[in-house]
DNA sequence: GATGAATGAGCGTTCATTCAT
DNA sequence: TATGAATGAACGCTCATTCAT
């Protein structure tokens, strides 16, 4: 076994070890017991126990990023393909979670309350994430496939309601298949809850509020 | 200062400092030192650290569950008010939130992946508001009010929402005020993402997959 | 409850939790909230937790050594009253330890092993029943009673066994009735444990080894 | 140093100590200072501290176990033989007590009165000890070695003579020789302490009590 | 490179004792 | 005199990291 496989053979245990324990409740000697190497082992390969988390972390995240495919949405586009590319890139990105699940309780669980730094880069993650999903809106508004709102906010509601249904989907082990979840929330933010005589009613009470 | 001061002063002053550091970089000693009490004094009044980060974590999720009053939704309920009431619903929980800005952090922070155990209890809190917004979800549709869907997800997809606006709301001091993002959120679960155009042509692509 | 009798319920509370629970595992919280009394009303009594200790054991052992009642062992004494006053001693002494069980359980258990301080004091109270055991045999052997031999060893001897057949029957709560214990014991060192033609053996083959 | 040299090298240590200062006086610090290792060095080896402390107790009693070889007394066994045998399995029991004071001292000083959950232990063994020798005198009895008697409190005379006399052998430096010891206390148990005329007087006077 | 014994800083917790009321 | 809240020194134990072999 080469150096880089046994790299990543650590690693991907470590993986393991820190989504079934917490960072805190995982330990070197846990990790290496599994990978059958020596303690000091470890330490040829890793910093330090930080360190490998937060590669590990990083390295997710970046496989998560790199899941989501650019939305062409010029002024004319046709909304069926919008929503088609849509609907798979959000297919591709809970099936990434559910395809490495230990990452994801790791994202979802372990990394979170870790320290102020570590807070501090989860949450600058996410802010990139409502970016992109706020540049979305904005170029979905402008191609008039979008109702003009408050694009952030949206963005952060967007967020929440795909880390939710990934953090059901993976500690729990039912809730339903990626493809379900996802028209799902879809049908949601599609159409809303809502049947029309509510809408309407809504509508009709909030109108002298005036416009905001 | 007498018993119940003094231990509401540590309680107080607990949430603090799990809120700045986390569960685990938060030592006794922080706790005790800026509450200018001994380190023995803390034991008189909570069992040991993992026993008032319970405490803590117990004690805001109970303040939460009594933010939410039931809204009443027969057969001919008058739209206008059940979203009145639902709204009212939102703004006092998020504001519940932002009154309490440490224990925001420490919920949606420290409390996570604290060990296996606390997970489960905290998937357990998720779960009892998941299953609220179901049954909400039901006698919405029965009422006529909502569209029927797979209530389940919906459910976890609104807690979602919650989950990280509140998050947001608080882990940066931006944002906006509770009442925009409670509106900004309606306003998304209501009448959806998307322009009447972009609807029309997603279910009329959708119409021949047939009955899903 | 005048301070003596205060005092004196305090040091009766003590001797039994440090009975129960022996001197590190008795906290002075159990023995004040046994009196019920407060915390600090227990050093208003005693210098410390070591001093009421120490007063407790000291207190027994001069109980002890009163029950002790000189025997006058003149040249020609009669050998049926000094058995007989030496028997109702030891069995004054083993009564006086079923009386306060808890005593004879702190005395052998709980002030054992303390520290080399108290060990000290424990062998000088033990050096000095020797001592007057010793004393005693040499009383006898000048007045023809005792067969003559290593007196300071069979002081020893002797005090194990009382100590042992107390230990005995205080620790467990059988064995049997004093006066039981003290015939059976007075017994063995009246005449010894084997019969006559052991004895005859044994001292034939002694012989040659010369005069012990 | 090998593994199991640095085991022994630390029990060792930890024997000395706890014999010095009694079980809670011997800190965790004392050990590893004098054995010249790190604190941490000591939790590679031993569970904790009640855990060496426990192997060091168990181990010695195991050894002093194996020294006490059976005597067998037949019916027309030859005094001479057992008596030789008798006094030298005592000899061997003292001998191992005074090739390993600390381990006495620590038997007899810092493992007594621990807690209630240690004192059972002791007194179990102690309770082997006394039903070896109570089925000793009765063998004894039945080969017409020993004179009949109640052989229960015998066996705890017995057990209180040598705990006595090891004890003042080792807590004290002076007493004398194992094999003066061993040959008093042979020679008391065998003869026991009075003269004849005395022997005579008693009996005379015990007779009428009848048959005990 | 690989090993695993050794390290030691650090922390939660206990509890005898004090002292303001 | 009595109270009991407050104190803080002390200690057992953990575990990430190092380093001699």
């Amino acid at each position: 076994m080469d150096r880089e496989q046994r790299r990543a053979q650590i690693l991907a245990i470590a993986a393991e070890v820190f989504a079934e324990k917490g960072y805190h409740d995982a330990k070197i000697e846990d990790i290496v017991a599994r990978a059958k190497v020596a303690r000091g082992t470890f330490y040829l390969y890793f910093e330090d126990k930080r360190g490998i988390f937060e590669e590990l972390v990083s390295g997710f995240v970046r496989q998560l990023a790199e899941t989501i495919e650019p939305i062409e949405t010029v002024p004319d586009s046709d909304p069926t393909r919008v929503m088609r590319e849509l609907r798979s890139n959000l297919l591709r990105l809970v099936e990434r979670f559910t395809e490495e699940p230990a990452m994801a309780k790791v994202l979802f669980s372990a990394a979170v309350g870790l320290d102020a730094d570590f807070d501090q880069r989860l949450l600058a993650f996410y802010e990139e994430i409502a970016e992109l999903l706020e540049r979305s809106l904005k170029q979905g508004e402008e191609a008039g496939l979008v109702r003009p709102g408050h694009r952030r906010i949206r963005a952060f509601c967007l967020t929440g309601i795909i880390k939710e249904l990934v953090y059901q989907l993976i500690l729990r082990r039912a809730v339903s298949e990626p493809a379900e979840l996802v028209d799902a929330m879809l049908d949601l933010v599609t159409d809303g809850l809502f049947t029309d005589p509510v809408r309407e009613a809504v509508r009709a009470s909030s109108a002298p509020r005036a416009t905001r």
